[in-house]
DNA sequence: GCCGTTTTCGGCCCGACTGTTTTCAGTCG
């Protein structure tokens, strides 16, 4: 049986192929087969076991995408992708990754020079074959040979976890902003729109002195290699290989540059596309009617003036967005001001806390919440966790504060670490002591993705497990979660009342926004958290909040969002069970 | 390859930068 990621992995590898086999990644073939993925990705059931008119009812799925599903379902291949492979073998296919090699010049070198790997292209370069071929010269030769060198550390695939690189386009962005003429300058591209990886990092630029601009950044100690510089655009890599650009615009066309550069690309499209439905033109220089500015200086203007709801940036992803928005059907996303307190929270009593429990009651306080509950380990995780008397010592202290600080609840709570078979820690009676409880898996990442899905339904069928914790222990590009049959646990999840957890931290951002929209349409409950361990965590809350947005999240769907009576009577319901 | 409140055929987003060119192709975002 295949399974709705081996669709997936098929069609993606069909879109890489078929851009190459036509020449560009733009062929209309190409934009056919991403649209197909994009309508799948968004569709939510199961695709195993469609019969073809079910299957091209899926947006940008037709018959020929429909075959091929069906033929990877019966035979575990697919034809055209199987002749593809053979024309174009995988050492071959990598030279796609080069940046500045398209797929006519990999092409041409292939028929011209018999380039077929990267050791033969390396050779052709060093022995200056390159330079003689119809529209290269010694400069894209050159080029050609120091991107070989790097290959690898900025290849065009290569994606940064959004937590390196967010503070870095945030300083950058604010020192541009005090450039003389700079009106104002946003990190847009997959930062605004708050993917957890990104693949550059984008700057949009207001400004009347663009020149200065230019002059100024291309100054910047982070600039190791300047890979372009126009008029409006400046492309640079860091030391670190990070590239970064930045473009420059009025700044009365702000607006559509802050739509153009923030993306994604399918919603771009989907935008201009409703732009020539009415004649119009779209680009990142505003909306036209022949020359005439229609708007451009805000993102609000331009989707009013195309007759649709402003698209938060964390939904633009074309999936569904667009639709949405034309018909005045966008959800109610959380916002940062719903939220009423945290309620994965950690002071020093677990063994990686590093703020006390005072200090992290006067954050909290700061923070503004109305309750927050400490969620200290329990004793399973050996050298983090409490035994029941330092909880209950643990206990008499957040009593203590409690009402030393009336503006805030504070809660008796435990962070139960789910064990290999959906074990908890402490026996049940002891857990009945604590306020609320998050339960979470820290160990055992390797198991079958049955034996994972069993463990977490045995846990949260335990009536003191309030939410599950960071669901799959991800770390954004440093180890994959466990794997795990969603739509189960979901079902689970929306049966027994347990919260799904979104860990606002920028490591784990866990669930993802996939599930969690998965959740919405489920009725899943969800729970922003920061899983904070020291006072500078809590602005991990921001970053829940905004992750929960890209998953379509609801105020009315977030436990944290409603009083600390109404978590209260929560807790108790699911205990009286 | 997909799609249709003009269309079942003829369209399919728009523009900057570079390097190679005398007006443009390729690549990228």
């Amino acid at each position: 049986m295949t399974t709705r990621s081996d669709q997936i992995r098929m069609l993606v590898e069909l879109t890489k192929l078929t851009a190459l086999d036509e020449g560009s990644p733009q062929a209309f073939k190409v934009r056919a087969y991403e649209n197909a993925i994009a309508g799948i990705e968004g569709h939510h059931g199961e695709l195993s076991g469609l019969t073809k008119a079910e299957l091209t009812e899926i947006k940008g799925v037709g018959s020929s995408t429909a075959d091929k599903i069906l033929e990877l379902e019966a035979t575990g291949t697919v034809a055209k992708l199987e002749t593809l492979r053979e024309m174009y073998p995988p050492a071959f296919v990598a030279l796609t990754k080069i940046p500045g090699l398209g797929p006519k010049t990999l092409k041409m070198l292939r028929s011209q020079l018999g380039i077929e790997d990267i050791g033969s292209l390396k050779e052709a370069v060093d022995a200056e074959q390159l330079r003689e071929l119809p529209g290269l010269g010694e400069k894209s030769e050159q080029k050609i040979a120091r991107a070989i060198d790097r290959l690898g550390l900025h290849g065009k695939d290569r994606r940064t976890p959004l937590v390196e690189v967010l503070g870095f386009a945030n300083s950058l962005a604010q020192r541009i902003a005090e450039i003389e003429g700079v009106v104002e300058a946003v990190p847009c591209g997959s930062i605004r729109r708050f993917s957890e990886t990104v693949g550059d990092v984008d700057i949009v630029v207001a400004t009347t002195n663009p020149g200065l601009v230019g002059d100024v950044v291309l100054g910047y100690p982070e600039v190791s290699e300047v890979v372009g510089a126009g008029k409006t655009k400046i492309s640079f890599l860091t030391r670190e290989e990070l590239q970064v650009d930045i473009r420059t615009v009025r700044p009365d066309q702000l607006g559509s540059a802050l739509l153009y550069f923030t993306g994604s690309k399918a919603h771009n499209i989907a935008l201009r596309q409703k732009a020539i439905d009415r004649g119009w033109l779209l680009s990142e220089y505003g909306l036209f009617e022949d020359k005439e500015v229609l708007a451009s200086e805000t993102e609000g203007e331009i989707y009013e003036a195309l007759g649709m709801q402003a698209v938060p940036p964390m939904l633009r992803e074309g999936s569904g967005e667009v639709e949405a928005a034309s018909n005045e059907r966008l959800p109610n996303l959380i916002e940062r001001s719903d939220i009423k307190g945290d309620l994965h929270y950690h002071s020093d009593r677990s063994g990686d806390g590093r703020s006390s429990l005072e200090e992290m009651v006067e954050a909290a306080s700061g923070a503004g919440w109305e309750y927050v509950a400490f969620t200290d380990h329990g004793e399973d995780l050996a050298i983090n966790g409490s035994t029941p008397d330092q909880m209950l010592a643990h206990r008499d202290q957040i009593r203590g504060l409690d009402s030393r600080y009336p503006e805030i609840r504070l809660l008796f709570g435990c962070e139960l670490n789910i064990g290999r078979d959906g074990d908890l820690d402490y026996d049940s009676d002891f857990r009945l002591e604590f306020d609320y409880c998050v339960a979470s898996i820290h160990s055992h990442f390797d198991m079958s993705s049955d034996r994972q899905t069993a463990r977490i339904l045995t846990a949260l069928q335990d009536p003191t497990v309030n939410a599950i914790g960071h669901l799959t222990g991800r770390y954004v590009g440093r180890r994959p979660g466990v794997e795990l049959d969603i739509g189960v646990v979901l079902e689970a999840l929306a049966l027994s009342g347990v919260a799904l957890e979104i860990n606002g931290a920028l490591d784990r951002l866990d669930a993802t926004s996939e599930v969690a929209r998965q959740a919405m349409s489920v009725g899943v409950d969800v729970v922003i958290d920061t899983d904070s361990h020291h006072t500078r965590d809590l602005v991990r809350m921001d970053y829940g909040v905004r992750y929960a947005r890209r998953g379509w999240v609801t105020a009315n769907r977030v436990l944290n969002a409603r009083t600390l009576d109404e978590v209260l009577a929560s807790v108790a319901a699911r205990r009286a069970r």
